[in-house]
DNA sequence: CGCAGGTTTGAATGTCGTCAAACCAAGTGG
DNA sequence: CCACTTGGTTTGACGACATTCAAACCTGCG
């Protein structure tokens, strides 16, 4: 993707850091954190209004580049899902970076038209569906970014995030979530083994409830 | 923003073009529109469920920048809210322009981060908000928009909306958006002159009902 | 005036949220 | 090894808010 020279500098003033999961990675407009890539693990991103009403507004898997947390308008807060390393580069280095190499304004792009999409898919997803599914639109979400969404027989995935969250990704409450669960379960479509671990019987099932 | 080379080269190629409220510009994925200028008026970006259910995804005003409407993976559709008039650019010559020209580059990369924000921030809407906070925030959204949002006294604001897409912007029906509309003026907060005109009478009193 | 489209209002229904209790899985210490 | 604790999850009963269906109502326009 990037040059030797970009790549160069990049790993120079690069940091690799591991975060275990829950902790915080960057409040609302804070100047900790700078860009990052997710080389492994899962981040959620959210943001909360004043009364505590929280809505997670992406996840972010590796590979992703996370960066524009603070801007000047928007507010997140990124929080470790799972277990994460990152790859993180400070604000000004990035910054300079970015005026000076094409290749990664490009790559900025293209990560941030990537993000822009699935933010306006989700926006389908939270203003026009029904809880059954959106619960399975997100399980479809997670195995697609996470195992591979394409094999024929019984799919595992391991959630990277709990009921909670899960809730707060999806607009609903928790227990509503954990019910259209457990109508999927008694569908047939999935199966649970412990509480993050989801089996998938029937993808196309599961895509047709997506709505 | 741009450098003469740049502007001269896009007056070159860039047709100006006017469309009447309700025009489809472009639909799904098709190869028709290339990249546009909203210089005046308000366009629609929608996205639609294979049953018919529909999420407005965002509303552009001048002088915002439209492209991407194609890319390979999001599907939105493009409409004409008002009149609009539109500055557009075949889809080959601004990716070439924007090869070549680092402040295009960067333009793009303002407009993608803008508009991510914006979908950000309305998915917290979407997934959180109840009716009423809704509708106060369309209000808001539109007022700050278009209007000035900071006068003291009365806003008079002319909704490019009409009922049936201020639902769809915000993921209710037509007649709960009616419904909140009427409470908010039996409140005093606004009233409404005709369907598509409202004026606020108490800014912060409809900020604090933005939840 | 009278029509057409969009909007408002009403009554009944349904889905999801709230509150509360039971349950399960995993880890700790006796 | 097993009781016990803890955090997260599931299930149930009830209530609230938004939807649905239907009718009345404006507003602009021929």
């Amino acid at each position: 993707m990037l040059g030797p020279t970009e790549l160069r500098r990049l790993a120079t003033y690069s940091r690799r850091t591991r975060h275990c999961a829950g902790e915080t990675l960057a409040v609302e407009s804070d100047e900790v954190m700078g860009y990052a890539n997710v080389t492994s693990g899962t981040v959620k991103l959210s943001r909360v209004l004043r009364d505590g009403r929280q809505q997670l507004v992406g996840l972010q898997f590796a590979p992703d580049l996370m960066g524009r947390l603070f801007s000047t308008e928007s507010p997140l807060s990124a929080e470790a899902a799972t277990e994460v390393e990152l790859c993180r580069v400070p604000k000004e280095v990035m910054e300079a970076l970015v005026l000076s190499s094409d290749r990664l304004k490009l790559r900025l792009l293209d990560q941030s038209l990537k993000d822009l999409d699935e933010a306006r898919e989700w926006m389908v997803t939270l203003g026009r569906k029904s809880a059954i599914e959106r619960v399975a639109s997100v399980l479809l979400l997670v195995a697609t970014r996470m195992g591979g969404a394409d094999a024929q027989g019984d799919i595992v995935v391991e959630l990277p995030i709990g009921r909670a969250d899960m809730a707060d990704f999806l607009g609903l409450t928790l227990e509503t979530v954990s019910r259209q669960m457990s109508r999927l379960r008694h569908e047939g479509v999935i199966s649970v083994q412990g509480h993050r671990c989801v089996v998938i019987h029937d993808i196309d099932a599961l895509k047709g409830r997506t709505g």
